[in-house]
DNA sequence: TCAAAAGTGTTTGGGTTACACCCATGG
DNA sequence: CCATGGGTGTAACCCAAACACTTTTGA
């Protein structure tokens, strides 16, 4: 049976560019390089696959991931030379940079590396620079379809944040009266009654999401597979 | 290390519907259910997770198979009772009905079933169900946005022929307008020339695909991600 | 002559992009 | 007054759906 392991891309916004936090790595293979953080699928801890990404993120990175996501597979047999054949499942998670990650077990360091920083895929791990752009793929379409998935942008929020955010994933501007009526024709968002913000000009109004109301009419089976 | 098996999701269109191919199982666990083909990942022999699925599909359904796409894994410690923690990397591959797959290895009988007849997850062993309405959520979306995997639809084909192949996937009737501006505007087919097909009527063209002509400007890296 | 293949044309509608404006507000 | 937040309106554009209608062709 095959090495199995879980790697994990967790992104971030920060300085108004999607960022991945990566690990520099202290052991061979690939000593000194910048990585993915993962760890060993252990079938005595882990009920599922799911479950062992989020032990892998507790003892790697101090914490659990919200909003994981299966991105892929990939195995070899000359994946990694620990082992003759090695499988990695690969989560992807967007978190909020404040919420503090400590590097844990076998991770000396971690950092936040904007993701067009690695796209050429010169310095990393592995594969893993490939893994990280087909992550950062899914994760623009998603946002630029208006999908925030849950708990990835801090709430209350301002329109203006909200869109700021948007083109930091994005990495390009978009229009603020398209980006207005997108967020307001689809159920997207909820003005908070009387709340603004203070600040240095005119006070924005604060929104939140509107929850997926998920009993809404005749959705039966896999109620919104898109 | 857990045990890691290959799935196989084999869909093709005959009869106006689309169909999945399910083997009758055997063997405990659900001995007697309908089933998807798979097999056990052999480190010794398969190196990489696509070629396991390659070796398996040859064993089990005595060929290889075109337009492999890994649909996911999944993963946990009550998923298979022969093993205390069981992982499955699932596959879908679109076919022709007309080569014939061969009952191999460990396979009593194949068939050929509706999607439709399967959609409620009654009778099919494991989550098998489950599997098979993603990979077939994922063939409608490519059929609806006009792709067709090389290798799917038999060529020659007549535009008529071809729509009726689309309609069949998504269970639904398509304009014929439509469908034919459609197929033209995007550079998905290119006539044969003179060519036409005797039938009862006025013969229809024939078409092929147009290849993806692949060196097309300054595509460098990942060219088309969609 | 029939029925299917193929083609032309028009209308409608949704959705996005891009503007040009307007007003409101706190410092 | 100024810069930002918030809003209205409009035009252009693309694409898909829907429908009417004509022409072509082999049996």
């Amino acid at each position: 049976m095959p090495f199995v392991r879980t790697e994990l891309v967790v992104l971030c916004v920060t300085v108004g560019a999607l960022q991945v936090l990566l690990s520099r790595r202290e052991e061979e293979p690939h000593a000194g390089l910048l990585g993915l953080p993962g760890g060993v699928l252990r079938i005595d801890q882990d009920v599922s696959l799911e479950a062992a990404a989020q032990r892998v993120a507790r003892e790697r990175l101090g914490r659990e991931l919200p909003n994981l996501l299966q991105l892929c597979a990939v195995g070899g047999a000359d994946r990694d030379p620990r082992a003759p054949w090695a499988l990695s499942v690969v989560y992807r998670s967007l978190v909020q940079p404040e919420l503090a990650v400590k590097p844990g077990k076998r991770v000396k360091s971690l950092e936040w590396v904007a993701v067009d920083k690695v796209s050429d895929g010169g310095d990393l791990a592995f594969d893993h620079a490939r893994l990280i752009a087909q992550a950062v793929d899914a994760t623009r379409e998603q946002v630029a379809a208006m999908e925030f998935p849950h708990g990835w942008v801090p709430e209350p929020f301002t329109l203006p944040q909200l869109q700021a955010f948007a083109e930091a994933v994005l990495g390009r501007a978009l229009d603020k009266v398209t980006f207005r009526r997108r967020a307001n024709t689809s159920d997207l968002v909820v003005a908070l009654e009387g709340q603004t913000r203070g600040g240095a000009f005119r006070p924005a109004q604060l929104y939140r999401f509107q929850k997926p109301s998920h009993a809404s009419g005749g959705g039966l089976l896999r109620p919104g597979a898109r």
